[in-house]
RNA sequence: GGAAGCAUAGCUCAGUUGGGAGAGCAUCUGCCCUACAAGCAGAGGGUCAUAGGUUCGAGCCCUAUUGUUUCCACCA
C-alpha cells in the first residue's frame, strides 16, 4: 500500500497514470462480437486549432460517455483524428509565405503542398497532445486524418459515385466568393451581420427622354453591370414603364424595365436595379428574363478593366467614385442611412462578393428526403429534442451545396479535362486518358470543401469503402457529440452521407452540447482576449477539476458559463474527496475487502449502504439519458453531504477501536463505498479516481480502474426500514445543533441530554456515541419522562430531547419560541389536512403520493404532540 | 420576416413523466472537534418575468405579453 501524499496535487500523477494507460492499451478495444459495441468518433479538431474550452467541453462529455461504456461491458472504441481544415490552414500557409516575401504563385502548387504538409506534420500533432492532457480514452492506433490514404480515397468514391447517379454536377451559378481568400464558399460558410451602410437614392433617364426613374441601393459601385430595372407586375404605378429602355449613366448601357414578382411593391420604391452577376436574387431575374450577366470584378474584388476609369479601384473605392460622379452627373437624388445584413466569410470575416462561376455542386433534394426521414422517425435522435427543428428547418429548405473550393490545401477534386475534345470524366485514377481522344486529361485543379470529408467521417476513419472489420462490427456508431454551432455544417451532411453511402444512419444519438462562453457570458474570442486556456487551467488545477468543471451544472444543449468560482469548486471537491480517501486509508489494516454478512452490520453501514445502492441506480439512469451534469451532482452530493458529513463522522468509532469484530466490518463497508465512488467517479475525474484506486489494493483488481465493473444497483437488497431508524437519529442530531447554534453555546460545552422518544431502536447504546461525538453530548440517556431541572427542550417528529442548561434557559422565551414552532407545524398539519380532506386528490392522485402526505402529516402530529408537552412542563 | 432558447436566492445555474423550491459562490454567526480552513457546524435570503387557462394539485403543461440571447432567411 502506497500513502497519498497531505494534499491533492494533480501535476503528481496526472501524466503519469495517463501514459500507464497507454502502455496497457486499455484504449484499444478487442472485437468481441459477443458482446455489443459502443463507439464514438471525434469530432475531428483542426490542424490549425489548440485546445481550447469548447474542445475541452466536448472531448469531456465523450470521454464520460466512453470510460461509461467501457466499464459497462461494452466493447467500446472511441475514434480520434483531426481535419485537414482547408481554408484554415490554408490561410495560416499563406500567411506565413507572406512574410517570407512569397506568394502562391511564387511557389507553386508542389511547393506549396510540401509546406502544408510540413506544417501539418510539425503542428498537427499539438492539439493530439493536448486531447491527451484532458485524459481522453480515444484509441490513438485508430487515429485518423481527413487527408489520410484511406480517408481521401473515400472522398473520391463518393465522389464518383454521386457523379455516376447524377447527384453531382458543374455548372455556372452565382456563388459566394471571398475576395480574401479567393475561392467560393457555400451558403452554409456565410456568415450575416448588421452592418451601417447607406442607400442611395439613383435616377436613370429614359432612353426617350420621357424623364427619369428613381430606385435605392446600398451597392452603386454595382451599377457598372446593371443590364435592367424591375418593378412588380401588379404595381399599377409602373405598368405603363415595362418595356421601355432606359440609359445606365456612367456607362451609357441600354437597358430594359422588366416586369418580375420578386420586386415588393412598398418597399422603397418599388423598383430595383438588376445585376445578375453580382447579386443572388439579380442572378435569378436575370434567368427569367434572358438577361446579359456582365461581371465588373476580378475575383479580389477590384473594377476590370472593361470601366477604365474605375479599374484597378476595390468595391468601396469605386463606390466612392462612381456616387461622387452620379452627383456631378444629377443622378443622386440623396443618401439615406441603412442598416442592413452584409454576408461575410466565416473564415476572415471578409464582404462576401456574389460571383458567377464554374463550379461543382451536390444535388442536395434527394439526399435531404431521407435524412430528414431518419430524423422524424426517431431512428436518429437528437438530444435535447428541439435541435431536430433546426435540422428539419435546415433540410426541408436545402439549396444545392457548392463544394469546390478555389484551394490547393485540400482533397483535389477527381474531374479530369480533355483540352482537345472537352470531354469530362470523372475517376478515381490519378492519371486519366481521354476516352474519346485518348489524350491525357487535365484534372481540375480546384479542392473539395472541407466538410465534404468530414460528412464521411463516421465511416471512413472505420475504414470504408474497404470491407473491414471495424466497420463491420462498429457501424453505426452510437453517440455523436457536438456543438449546437455545426449541425448544418456537420451532423446533417454525415446523416445524409452515412444513409447514401452505407444504407445506414452514422449513429443513433446526437449529444447536443452549447458554447462555453466567459464569466460575464460573452463568447471566448481571439480579439476580445478573453478566451480561458484549459491548459493552464490544467497545470493550475488538474484535468480532473477543469472535467468537472465543465460538466456539472451543464445541460444539454444550454451554454454555460466558466469561471475562477466553479473551478475553484471542481478542485475543492477532488481535495474532498482525496482526503476523504486518506482518511479511509488511514485506518485499513485488512488485506482484502469483504462485504460482512448482513447480521454483522451496524445500523449506518445498513443506512450508507441503501444510500449507496439508491445512488448507484440514479447515476446509471441519468447517464443513459445523457444527463451528465445531473449524475454528476448527485455524485457530489453523495460524496460530500452522505459520505464525508455523516457516514465517515459516524464510523471514527469504530474505526479507531482496533481489534474488535465491528472494526473490521467498519473497515470493510467504508472502503467498500469507498471503491464504489471511485467507480462510479472515474468516468467524470478519471485520474483522481485512479491515483487513489491504485492506492488502495484491497480492491477486486487493482490493476486499474478504468477496466473495473461500473457499480451496479442490487435490486435485493433492501435496508429502507433501517434507514428510516438511521435517518431519525441524524434528524435529531441535526436539530441539536441548531438549538445549541441559536443559544450561542460552542461545541466545546459538553452537557449530559435526556432522550424522551417512542423509537427505542433509534436511540439506544448503538446510537448515544453519535450524541455524544456530533452533538456535544457529554452523556445520552433515554428516559420515560424528563423530570429534571430547566433544560433546553428540542424537538423532533423522533424524539424529545432535554439538555440541562438552566442558567442559560429563559422560561419566558423558550415558551414565546415553542409557540412559534406550535403555530407552523399547525398550519403545516392543517394544509395536509385539507389536501386530505379533498376527495378529489385522494381519489386521483397516485397512491404513493398520497401515502407520503399521510407519513409527513404523522410526523408533524409527533412534533406536535412534542411542542405541547413541552409547553405544558414549562 | 421565420424559428428556437432563456427569464428560479445578491451572483452563476440545476430542477425530465405535474405531487410541499435546490446547489455552488457571496453574506452573517460559531468552530483548528484524532481526513480535509481547498475545511466543520449553523443562519438569513425566492409571489420560480407578467397575466390568464388546464388540473384535486403548476417552476414544470397551454395561451398571450414583456425582456433577453441565438439560429435561419436576406427586401434592392
Amino acid at each position: 500500500m502506497k500513502e497519498l501524499a497531505k494534499t491533492y496535487s494533480p501535476a503528481d500523477f496526472e501524466e503519469k497514470i495517463y501514459s500507464n494507460w497507454c502502455e496497457k492499451g486499455y484504449f484499444t478495444p478487442k472485437i468481441d462480437k459477443s458482446r455489443p459495441h459502443y463507439s464514438i468518433v471525434i469530432p475531428p479538431p483542426n490542424i490549425t486549432g489548440q485546445l481550447h474550452m469548447g474542445h475541452a467541453l466536448d472531448n469531456t462529455l465523450q470521454d464520460i460517455l466512453i470510460r461509461y461504456k467501457r466499464m459497462c461491458g461494452y466493447c467500446t472504441l472511441w475514434v480520434p483524428g483531426t481535419d485537414h481544415a482547408s481554408i484554415a490552414t490554408e490561410a495560416k500557409i499563406v500567411e506565413a509565405m507572406r512574410k517570407e516575401g512569397l506568394t502562391k504563385d511564387d511557389v507553386g502548387r508542389d511547393g506549396f503542398l510540401k509546406r502544408a504538409w510540413a506544417w501539418k506534420e510539425q503542428y498537427g500533432g499539438r492539439i493530439i497532445s493536448q486531447l491527451k492532457k484532458l485524459g481522453s480514452s480515444c484509441d490513438w492506433t485508430r487515429e485518423r486524418f481527413t487527408m489520410d490514404e484511406g480517408c481521401s480515397d473515400a472522398v473520391k468514391e463518393v465522389f464518383v459515385r454521386l457523379y455516376n447517379n447524377g447527384l453531382i454536377y458543374r455548372g455556372e451559378r452565382i456563388i459566394n466568393w471571398c475576395p480574401h481568400c479567393l475561392t467560393s464558399i457555400s451558403d452554409a460558410e456565410v456568415e450575416y451581420e448588421e452592418q451601417d451602410g447607406h442607400f442611395w437614392h439613383i435616377k436613370y433617364p429614359f432612353k426617350d427622354g420621357s424623364g427619369y426613374l428613381e430606385f435605392a441601393t446600398t451597392r452603386p459601385e454595382t451599377m457598372l453591370g446593371d443590364t435592367a430595372v424591375a418593378v412588380n407586375p401588379k404595381d399599377e404605378r409602373y405598368k405603363d414603364i415595362v418595356g421601355k429602355t432606359l440609359i445606365v449613366p456612367l456607362v451609357n448601357r441600354e437597358i430594359p424595365v422588366v416586369a418580375d414578382e420578386y420586386v415588393e411593391m412598398d418597399f422603397g420604391t418599388g423598383v430595383v436595379k438588376i445585376t445578375p452577376a453580382h447579386d443572388p436574387n439579380d442572378f435569378e431575374v436575370g434567368k427569367r428574363h434572358n438577361l446579359p450577366v456582365i461581371n465588373v470584378m476580378t475575383p479580389d474584388a477590384k473594377i476590370t478593366d472593361d470601366y477604365p476609369k474605375y479599374a484597378g479601384m476595390d468595391r468601396y473605392e469605386a463606390r466612392k467614385a462612381i456616387v461622387k460622379d452620379l452627383k456631378e452627373q444629377g443622378y443622386l437624388i440623396k443618401v439615406e442611412d441603412y442598416r442592413h445584413n452584409v454576408g461575410t466569410c466565416y473564415r476572415c470575416g471578409t464582404t462576401v462578393e456574389p460571383r458567377v462561376s464554374l463550379q461543382w455542386f451536390v444535388k442536395m433534394e434527394p439526399l435531404a428526403k431521407p435524412a430528414i426521414e431518419a430524423v422524424r422517425n426517431g431512428d436518429i435522435k437528437f438530444v435535447p429534442e428541439r435541435f431536430d427543428k433546426n435540422y428539419f428547418h435546415w433540410m426541408e429548405n436545402i439549396r444545392d451545396w457548392c463544394i469546390s473550393r478555389q484551394l490547393w490545401w485540400g482533397h483535389r477534386i477527381p474531374a479530369f479535362y480533355c483540352d482537345d475534345c472537352g470531354e469530362i470524366t470523372v475517376s478515381k485514377d490519378a492519371e486519366v486518358f481521354c476516352p474519346k481522344c485518348g489524350k491525357k486529361m487535365r484534372q481540375d485543379p480546384d479542392t473539395l470543401d472541407t466538410w465534404f470529408s468530414s460528412a464521411l467521417w463516421p465511416f471512413s476513419t472505420l475504414g470504408w469503402p474497404k470491407k473491414t472489420e471495424d466497420l463491420d462490427y462498429f457501424y453505426p456508431t452510437n453517440t455523436l457529440v457536438t456543438g449546437y454551432d455545426i449541425i448544418t455544417f456537420w451532423v446533417s451532411r454525415m446523416i445524409f452521407s452515412g444513409l447514401e453511402y452505407m444504407g445506414k444512419k452514422p449513429f443513433d444519438t446526437v449529444l447536443i452540447h452549447g458554447l462555453v462562453r466567459d464569466s460575464l457570458g460573452r463568447k471566448m474570442s481571439k480579439s476580445l482576449g478573453n478566451g480561458i486556456d484549459p491548459l493552464l487551467i490544467i497545470d493550475k488545477y488538474g484535468a480532473d477539476a477543469l472535467r468537472f468543471a465543465l460538466a456539472t451544472g451543464n445541460s444539454p444543449g444550454n451554454d454555460m458559463r466558466f469561471s475562477d468560482e466553479k473551478i475553484e469548486a471542481a478542485r475543492n471537491f477532488a481535495n474532498k474527496l482525496w482526503n476523504a480517501a486518506r482518511f479511509v486509508m488511514m485506518h485499513l489494516d485488512i488485506e482484502k475487502v469483504e462485504l460482512p454478512e448482513e447480521s454483522e452490520l451496524a445500523i449506518q453501514d445498513k443506512w450508507i449502504l441503501q444510500k449507496l445502492n439508491e445512488l448507484i441506480k440514479s447515476v446509471r439512469s441519468s447517464l443513459d439519458s445523457y444527463e451528465i451534469g445531473i449524475a454528476l451532482s448527485e455524485i457530489y452530493d453523495f460524496v460530500w453531504d452522505i459520505f464525508c458529513d455523516w457516514y465517515i463522522e459516524l464510523s471514527k468509532t469504530t474505526l479507531s477501536e482496533k481489534g474488535t469484530k465491528a472494526n473490521l466490518v467498519s473497515q470493510n463497508v467504508i472502503t467498500y463505498v469507498l471503491e464504489n465512488i471511485l467507480k462510479l467517479l472515474h468516468p467524470f475525474m478519471p485520474f483522481i479516481t485512479e491515483e487513489i484506486y491504485l492506492s488502495l489494493p484491497h480492491f477486486e483488481s487493482s490493476e486499474s480502474i478504468m477496466i473495473s465493473t461500473y457499480p451496479e444497483f442490487d435490486i435485493t437488497l433492501d435496508f429502507s426500514g433501517e434507514c428510516e431508524i438511521m435517518e431519525r437519529v441524524i434528524d435529531t442530531i441535526k436539530a441539536v445543533r441548531v438549538r445549541r447554534t441559536e443559544m450561542n453555546v460552542p461545541p466545546s460545552r459538553k452537557a449530559k441530554i435526556f432522550i424522551v422518544t417512542s423509537y427505542p431502536d433509534s436511540f439506544n447504546d448503538s446510537t448515544f456515541d453519535f450524541f455524544k461525538r456530533l452533538a456535544s453530548a457529554s452523556e445520552a440517556q433515554v428516559v420515560s419522562e424528563y423530570t429534571g431541572a430547566n433544560a433546553v427542550q428540542i424537538i423532533t417528529h423522533a424524539a424529545t430531547v432535554y439538555i440541562p442548561m438552566a442558567e442559560i434557559v429563559d422560561i419566558e422565551k423558550e415558551k414565546a419560541r415553542l409557540n412559534g414552532e406550535l403555530e407552523k407545524v399547525n398550519s403545516e398539519i392543517l394544509r395536509i389536512e385539507k389536501k386530505l380532506a379533498n376527495e378529489e386528490f385522494v381519489k386521483k392522485a397516485p397512491a404513493a403520493v398520497v401515502e407520503g402526505e399521510k407519513a409527513k402529516l404523522f410526523k408533524y402530529e409527533s412534533t406536535k404532540k412534542g411542542i405541547l408537552d413541552a409547553i405544558n412542563s414549562l
